[in-house]
DNA sequence: TCTAGCGGAATTTTT
DNA sequence: TTCCGCTAGA
């Protein structure tokens, strides 16, 4: 045995026997099932540093995550253990560069197709320097189209912008025809099927003629360059080997390219949990991961069953919940970690009472000595966690929210970046047409027709000098047209983008004013933005990873965070995936909240739920509480005490709450026997709710 | 042609 | 409660 693969056995000692079968698996298709908390990270990081060890270069390897955060934390990985690795076989890493993660493809599957795409788009027609939609730009574009081609007549009711972006989407991500697309998903559009159609093909040539790409171009765009033979080859040639995480989140439009990308599967490596499958929203499907061995007839199946993260009594729980789930890969976790307290079921009388139990709890476990950072609070949807932030704000306990609307979303900041969008890209019309609405006394009809302008070949703005503004605008129209023109004459350099944005909100702030409530907080946004902007060195890079990864919190844009700073963590269920607490807390498990009544449409529809509720429980490592408020009060809580009494989420019947401790959250409070709340649920609550849905 | 104001509708998860 | 689209008046 010689020194180097001494080394390599030496890293692998920490593995289990089944991820040690999949470090060290060949170059055949392979599919790691990997439970929650299985060591998944693990795993594929051993796999790719093991695969540079032995000689594969690290630039023509391809490795596709969810997001930006979770390729970061893997290249980390990946690099301590090719260090460790070079330690052990006595190579200063200084006269010894080879080993490292830097050149490895890392990225969610639209980041990288972004990159391809600058690099090869020429290759299928297509011009390198496009800027990317987001969801809402690409919806605002639907809207402007909707309007031009007369779709909106009262009678019909033809669907909003919103609803076409998503029919739009989920056509191209399930590649799927737009007559099945409505069938199975949007019924009550049915009727609009010629509208639509003419919708897309406008929306479609209207793209092109802007070069923008929307997020679902990119896989799109991704696709035919895999296809089209000239550059598929090209493509093929980059990549030794692919790995994707998170497998059983992709759509068939993923899955189609990675077929092409690695034909036969040669090289290619999927890690995933069916159990897991929580975007089925966003056209991801469950199929891919179930159906990858007869995809590819060579896959080798590796399971990874061995839990790291939880005790066995929470394992117990979660178990018995995604054992109820209809179709899956057979696993069942098992754990080493015998001891610990069984997960909490808390009864909460109503919202505020759910509220103050886990504000206590998380200071109780503060003073045990577990950091806020080690706990975490879960819930269905952004606007669940509102009460509790306030209160927290109140005690002022530091915390950082994840998921929900997104800073980047916020009207004012995409007022700023529409200035430079436009700065990139004069026929990206959504954001010409943002950019000119601002400014008083210019509306629909004269920012088209100064839109219409720009469509000559005449690069820069000069053509707009000779228009003459209407009197409201006088005042604006030359400093903006002179903005605009710096920001042309920057594109393309190296620049300082901090100067550019300080440039942009300069202009902009007083209009700011003019058309929002909150200015001075929105401000601050902006100046926030500023700051951040300097970590990147032109303004391509700036746009495109703000768009395509924006900031998870907003306190992630408050620049570099204190690494000894202490904090809570708030997330949605969606954000939380792939993450772990010491303490996890879930809130409003009643039905309704979870599964949301919003998606209750389809059996298929509530096994997603329920598989959601299972990932919001497996983040817990040694503590688990699931809270349930019974009573709800409606809004106008302030005039009335009408309320409505929640039943608790259905994914905890009976049989399966065997596996938990039940508690209402304050014995002593309230004028009530609390005891008597907990030891039953089946109460008048019950009898009533049910007779309130008979009416409703 | 723009904008303010009114009434009705919707209300999740996210690259 | 907030957001969207429509209408009427400037």
């Amino acid at each position: 045995m010689d020194a180097a693969t001494k080394a390599l056995d030496s890293i692998l000692a920490d593995l289990n026997v089944e991820q040690r079968a999949a470090v060290g698996h060949g170059n055949g298709p392979l599919l790691i099932v990997a439970g929650a908390g299985t060591g998944k990270t693990t795993t594929l990081a051993h796999r790719v540093a093991s695969l540079i060890a032995s000689g594969v270069d690290p630039g023509r390897t391809l490795l596709l995550t969810f997001t930006r955060r979770s390729s970061a934390e893997m290249l980390r990985r990946v690099d301590g253990i090719l260090r460790d690795l070079q330690a052990a076989e006595g190579i200063d890493q200084r006269t010894n560069a080879r080993l490292s993660s830097r050149k490895i493809w890392g990225g969610t599957f639209h980041s990288v197709a972004s990159r391809l795409l600058r690099r090869y788009g020429k290759a299928i027609g297509l011009n390198p320097e496009f800027t990317i939609l987001d969801r809402s730009d690409s919806a605002d574009l639907m809207n402007v189209l909707r309007a031009e081609l007369k779709l909106t007549d009262a009678e019909t009711r033809f669907p909003l912008k919103g609803t076409c972006q998503d029919i739009y989407s989920r056509c191209v991500n399930t590649q799927w025809h737009l007559e099945k697309v409505l069938k199975q998903a949007f019924p009550w559009c049915e009727e609009h099927e010629d509208g639509l159609k003419k919708l897309f093909g406008a929306y479609v040539d209207r793209k092109e003629k802007q070069a923008v790409l929307d997020y679902d171009d990119l896989l799109l765009f991704w696709q035919a360059l895999v296809t089209e033979p000239k550059s598929a080859e090209a493509i093929r040639e980059q990549f030794d080997c692919v790995l994707v995480d998170e497998y059983q989140d992709t759509n068939t439009l993923q899955s189609n390219i990675l077929e092409r990308l690695c034909p036969e599967g040669t090289g290619l490596t999927v890690v995933g949990d069916d159990a897991q499958s929580i975007y089925s929203f966003r056209a991801a499907t469950v199929r891919n991961i179930l159906d990858f061995p007869k995809q590819y007839p060579a896959t080798k199946v590796v399971t990874l069953e061995e839990n790291y993260r939880s005790t066995q009594p929470i394992l117990e729980a979660t178990n018995r919940v995604i054992a109820l789930a209809t179709e899956r890969h057979a696993k069942n976790l098992r754990t080493q970690r015998q001891a610990g307290d069984r997960p909490l079921l808390v009864n909460c009388r109503d919202e505020d009472e759910q509220t103050d139990y886990i504000v206590e709890r998380i200071l109780e476990h503060r003073e045990q000595g577990v950091d806020l950072k080690q706990q975490a609070v879960l819930f269905r949807a952004s606007h669940h966690s509102l009460s509790l932030e306030v209160e927290l704000s109140r005690r002022n306990i530091p915390f950082h929210k994840y998921g929900g609307l997104k800073f980047i979303e916020t009207a004012h900041v995409k007022d700023l970046l529409a200035f430079m969008r436009l700065g990139e890209n004069p026929r990206d019309v959504v954001s010409g047409l943002r950019v000119l609405m601002l400014l008083p006394g210019i509306g629909r009809k004269r920012a088209e027709q100064l839109t219409g302008m720009l469509d000559t070949d005449r690069p820069g703005f000069d053509v707009w000098s000779e228009f003459s503004p209407p009197s409201a605008t006088a005042e604006f129209w030359k400093p903006f047209v002179e903005l605009m023109r710096t920001l042309a004459s920057r594109t393309g350099r190296k620049n300082d983008m901090s100067a550019e944005v300080h440039l942009v909100r300069k202009f902009y702030g007083p209009l700011l004013e003019r058309n929002h409530d909150h200015a001075k907080a929105r401000l601050r946004d902006l100046e926030q933005l500023e700051h951040v902007a300097t970590k990147f060195p032109d303004r391509t890079t700036f746009l495109t990873e703000i768009t395509l990864d924006p900031p998870t919190s907003t306190q992630e844009m408050a620049g570099d965070p204190l690494l000894d700073e202490d904090y809570l963590i708030l997330s949605t269920i969606h954000s939380a995936k792939g993450l772990e607490w010491d303490s996890v807390f879930v809130m409003h498990a009643a039905d309704g909240n979870i599964p949301s009544d919003m998606a209750t449409g389809s059996e298929a529809d509530i096994e997603e739920e329920r598989r959601l509720f299972y990932v919001a429980l497996t983040r817990a490592k040694n503590r688990l509480f699931v809270c349930f408020p019974q009573r709800y009060y409606f809004h106008n809580r302030s005039r009335s005490d009408a309320h409505s009494y929640g039943q608790l989420t259905r994914f905890l019947p009976q049989d399966v709450l065997t596996a938990f401790d039940r508690r209402p959250a304050f014995l002593d409070d309230g004028p009530e026997d609390g005891s008597g709340v907990a030891a039953s649920d089946v109460t008048t609550a019950d009898v009533r709710a049910r007779m309130k849905k008979m009416w409703s």
